[in-house]
DNA sequence: TCTGGGGTCCTAGGACCC
DNA sequence: TCTGGGGTCCTAGGACCC
């Protein structure tokens, strides 16, 4: 018998923050900006600060209103990623077999692990002890014969909680979940619910696939007709499909010059480049976006022949498109860029380019080694288009 | 209160080839 | 003189997730 965990950390960075600054206990505690910080979001709120009803990727302007006397903070991605290593190190202590799907929360296969740690329910709660004692932070969990299922259990009694989907209920349990609780269904799909007076899995699953394919496209609809029945989605499997690196900044005012957006693109280009060396990928299709002072996004992409091969050679293929694309004079809020469908590139990087092309791959790769051993130094390389 | 940043997957349509 | 069906590659945009 199939059986899973799905581990998520509470609130985890507002969690962080409270462990390494313990004058925050028990204190309204929201990441992500400073109060006045224009364009800010919320990344995470502490339970104190959503009884305020503030919550996640809400903006900080908002929080503030609703939560004047929170303690608002920019945030430390770097300790947060440190913290998440050693829960992640713990995960392994109960499962050959860890599949991180981000920073706070990981798939568990104990199936078979019976005999050797107990059953389902005494790992769980040995596993939400240990994060416990070791690390400080409390972690909810999901048990379910699948992945999908145990994803949504582990959301069903946050915080601290231990949700258990037994096996052959899961039907049942889909059927009188409430469509606001099926992953995978946000903002535009649960219009359409509501459109339709779809309040629970039970009034999905009387439709049929047909029916729902023709009200959600082919994919989603069999997503949902599955999703329902309590059956496994494709989206947890592993390994699959393609790989991007993308990079974009929100200006803290609109900028409207040419000339100060497209540093702001050359910027990008060496995040993204370094990005790219430091991964050891290769891509030949790049991308822009703009988004205009309206919020109306636009992109461009482009797939040449030949695989990136320098800042430089970024730097122009980016412009290129930024220029055909940029419809002069608008003001942006954002610019944005990214390298698609990446390739490893491990065994053909350098080989197949020219001398110049490789002393200029070296210099970049001197400039970025000696970016990460002193971050402080942010050394960058100035515009030559000007 | 206007709406971050980094990702994945899907759809629809065009170009081109057999 | 009008026109089929399939496959591949590519682009733009949208939905969704944390």
């Amino acid at each position: 018998m199939n059986c899973f965990v799905h581990a998520d950390l509470d609130a985890f960075y507002a969690s962080v923050e409270q462990l390494d600054h313990p004058e925050l206990k028990g204190k309204p505690v929201i990441v992500g900006g400073l109060p006045g910080d224009r364009r800010s979001v919320v990344a995470a709120a502490s339970y104190e600060a959503r009884r305020f009803g503030v919550h996640s990727a809400m903006p900080i302007a908002q929080a503030e209103k609703r939560c004047p006397d929170g303690v608002y903070l920019r945030g430390n991605m770097s300790r947060y990623r440190e913290k998440s290593d050693e829960v992640m190190a713990l995960f392994n202590d109960f499962s050959p077999s860890v599949q991180q799907l981000s920073i706070d929360e990981a798939f568990l296969d104990i199936s078979g692990m019976e005999g050797l740690l107990g059953p389902p329910e005494v790992i769980a709660a040995q596993l939400k002890k240990r994060v416990r004692e070791e690390t400080g932070l409390t972690v909810s969990t999901g048990v379910a014969t699948n992945k999908y299922l145990a994803k949504i259990a582990s959301g069903m009694s946050k915080p601290d909680g231990l949700f258990i989907i037994p096996p052959g209920g899961e039907g049942d349990f889909m059927r009188s979940l409430p469509v606001g609780k099926i992953w995978g269904a946000g903002e535009k799909t649960q219009e359409i619910f509501k459109k339709h007076g779809f309040k629970t899995g039970e009034d999905i699953f009387r439709l049929s696939l047909d029916a729902l394919t023709a009200l959600f496209g082919k994919a989603f609809g069999l997503f949902l007709y599955r999703a329902v029945r309590g059956e496994e989605a494709a989206t947890f499997d592993e390994g699959r499909g393609s790989h991007s690196i993308s990079a974009e900044r929100t200006f803290p005012v609109d900028l409207y010059d040419a000339f100060a957006i497209e540093t702001a693109l050359f910027d990008i280009c060496q995040t993204l480049i370094w990005r790219l060396l430091e991964g050891k990928w290769q891509s030949r299709t790049v991308s822009i976006k703009i988004r205009y002072d309206d919020f109306i996004t636009e992109g461009a992409r482009e797939t040449a022949h030949d695989h990136v091969k320098t800042l430089n050679d970024l730097y122009d293929r980016l412009l290129a498109l930024f220029r055909k694309k940029y419809q002069k004079g608008r003001r942006v809020r954002l610019i944005g860029a990214a390298l698609l469908n990446l390739e490893d590139g491990s065994i053909t990087q350098g080989s197949l380019f020219d001398d110049g092309v490789r002393d200029e791959q070296r210099l970049e790769k001197t400039i970025l080694a000696i970016n990460q051993k002193y971050p402080k130094a942010a050394l960058r390389r100035a515009r030559t288009d000007v």
